[in-house]
DNA sequence: CTATAATAAGTGAGCGCTCACTTACTCTGG
DNA sequence: CCAGAGTAAGTGAGCGCTCACTTATTATAG
């Protein structure tokens, strides 16, 4: 698990990252304490403020690279341009299932910081991390758009909005526990209207 | 606004629950401090305790009266059960930006409680609260496919959980200021296909 | 008069954060 | 090559403050 040896301040920073990023995940914000995180990441509570200023700007580090790692999974989906709008979606949620099945605290994060976008910090990070992919995704749309393979009677940016909102719902029954009602598959018939090729009447 | 005089047990409760829903969905819940929720009911801390046994089950109270809101509301507007599907979900979504227009707060406690469902009692109070709102639109959209207004070839469960991710991404793109790009006239376009009368072919 | 609505004035626990210090590694002059 | 000066990584203990919650007391509607 965690790295007994004296490592790099690089490699230090980043095993505290992604360990606080699951800590924030399963506890939320407040319930998760310095003295938490250090634990989970192997270190000491004084080591984590030589790392990040303040317990806010660690999860502000933690919200950056979640929405790299969103951002890059993205990329890797959406590269292959030539793919079906269908199947791309198909692919998208598979991922998505994965990668909440796996590692549910990592996307438990994505619901958790909604409750402290009072702070403005924090709404600054993660209103640039989500319209950071969002705009990646909307580009990918209107390539497909532009290609004649994706219906265009919708705006691009409001397919990628619908994501982010099935995203947020997946999330949420998932901690809900009502998986049964709410799965990857209801996910991909209730984006399938805005993935096809034919527009509607 | 806060009542001065000494009133019925009931009446202040209802006080002290409404201002708590706001300070709650305007601060998160750990932000707000019992002395803030007491101050915002205009009345002491010590007398929150003789109406709730917990800051916990205040907040609890507040999902649960926060549900009855949205129960009513989706009741009057489900009642008149002669519309045509377009325009209810016209009149779901004009009362949803009004609701969202002139008590942010109220709505934002609806992203707030998200944070804090890693608690059982919590997540047990708000499942209670969605899936009984949830079976609430999932009759009034059977009601539809049976009358044949309704395109019967979705789950009219499924429906319903859309319009709860629908309402979660308008009160996140409300908080996070992008409602320049996500409005009630986008939520609208997104639900557009679910609820037309023609089955997608 | 009295039941109870209401409060003023606490208290202990726990939190974020710091300080004074140790340990492990790296570099360089002889 | 290597002693040991210099530095970066790392820590245990605890301070100051805030917060959820309590106790002891007063005020008033019926």
């Amino acid at each position: 698990m965690t790295e007994k040896k004296r490592m790099s301040r690089e490699d230090r920073r980043d095993v505290i990252l992604s360990q606080a990023t699951a800590i924030f995940g399963r506890l939320g914000y407040h319930n998760a304490t310095t003295s938490e995180l250090a634990k989970a990441a192997g270190v000491s509570e004084a080591l984590l403020y030589q790392h990040f200023p303040s317990k806010q700007a660690l999860l502000i580090a933690c919200i950056d690279s979640f929405g790299d790692r969103v951002y890059d999974g993205l990329q890797a989906i959406l590269s292959g341009d030539e793919l079906d709008p269908q199947e791309t979606a198909q692919s998208l949620f598979a991922q998505l299932g994965t990668l909440l099945g796996t590692k549910p605290e990592i996307n438990r994060f994505g619901l958790v910081i909604l409750a402290e976008l009072e702070d403005k910090k924090i709404r600054a990070a993660t209103r640039k991390m989500i319209e950071r992919n969002v705009e990646l995704l909307t580009r990918a749309l209107k390539r497909g758009q532009d290609r004649g393979v994706l219906r265009s009677d919708v705006r691009p940016e409001l397919i990628s909005w619908l994501l982010v909102g099935m995203y947020q719902l997946y999330s949420l029954a998932q901690r809900l526990g009502v998986l049964d009602q709410v799965d990857a598959q209801a996910m991909r018939e209730l984006v399938r209207p805005f993935v096809t090729q034919k527009d509607l009447a």
